[in-house]
DNA sequence: ACTACTTAGTTCGACATCGCACTATTTTGG
DNA sequence: CCAAAATAGTGCGATGTCGAACTAAGTAGT
């Protein structure tokens, strides 16, 4: 491993760690105040996949502590986007469903997003994006299976 | 702009976050306690760059708002990292400068972090990263740029 | 059935991030 | 020149993230 390749490592995870952030206030500022990215992202994952899902179920989707997915849910809970219900396969766990609320955030924010990805859909087409996807995919998931 | 299109852009970014996130533990696990993943990538923007830049050109180089690089700044002061001096071209400003243990502090990482970057390279070759990255930092210009 | 271990979720505390408001300088325009 | 606007950096408060420790509930081994 010679310090080219090791730059080239570094400036690989330096661009995503910059997109990430980037996107992330990008999306934060279409949002309704008081929601955030992870906000968004979980009540479009339940939607996507299907509510009803355990808390847990969803830190390990988004590869966050479940710390993390108690804070995000409270919010959502606290706005009304989401309900819980007892898991009654499990006495300890909880299921988490959307609520009609939730539904139309999803819709609205979808809408209000679209200008922006338009705009970025005219300078990468989805294809290009496509084709990177598999690699980010390999990298994620070698990555969480190699933190033990 | 359809559905499917529209999941890529997602999916694109959801991705992106995810690594982010990871690299950012997996990095920090490494670190000497108390050291975050932005002080080692300050320190390493001055040695790969050049040191003397002011605050708020770090600032840009990472995308992050100056108040979060005058935290980050203020951390790697309080450890002897880097130094202060005032900017002689304005009254305003201020230059950061690396000191040895900054210097020896970045080589020493970098040798902390060897393990994991084989174990990447194992499974990445820097020639399929290299091939990503130009899209990558074309997404984050266009991105930097947009956000007027 | 009982004890030890594991697991789901929360609480709490530490800290990173960032918007807002402020001070101190510099730049600009008339 | 001088007043007004712009810029560099900081202090503060709000909030997101996450590790450690805890409670409650399930699982396993004997």
């Amino acid at each position: 491993m010679d310090s080219d390749d090791r730059l080239v490592f570094f400036r690989f995870f330096n661009e995503i760690g910059i997109i990430s952030q980037l996107s992330r206030s990008a999306m934060e500022a279409r949002l309704p105040k008081g929601l955030t990215l992870p906000h968004f992202s979980v009540v479009n994952h339940l939607i996507r996949v299907r509510d009803g899902q355990t808390p847990l179920a969803l830190a390990r989707a988004f590869q966050v502590p479940k710390t993390t997915m108690t804070h995000t849910l409270s919010g959502l809970l606290d706005q009304g986007m989401v309900e819980m219900r007892p898991n009654p396969k499990d006495g300890r766990s909880k299921t988490v469903w959307l609520t009609d609320k939730g539904r139309s955030f999803r819709e609205d924010a979808i809408v209000a997003l679209d200008p922006d990805m338009m705009a970025l859909a005219d300078h990468f087409s989805s294809e290009q994006l496509q084709k990177a996807l598999p690699l980010l995919e390999e990298i994620r998931k070698f990555m969480d299976a190699y933190r033990d």
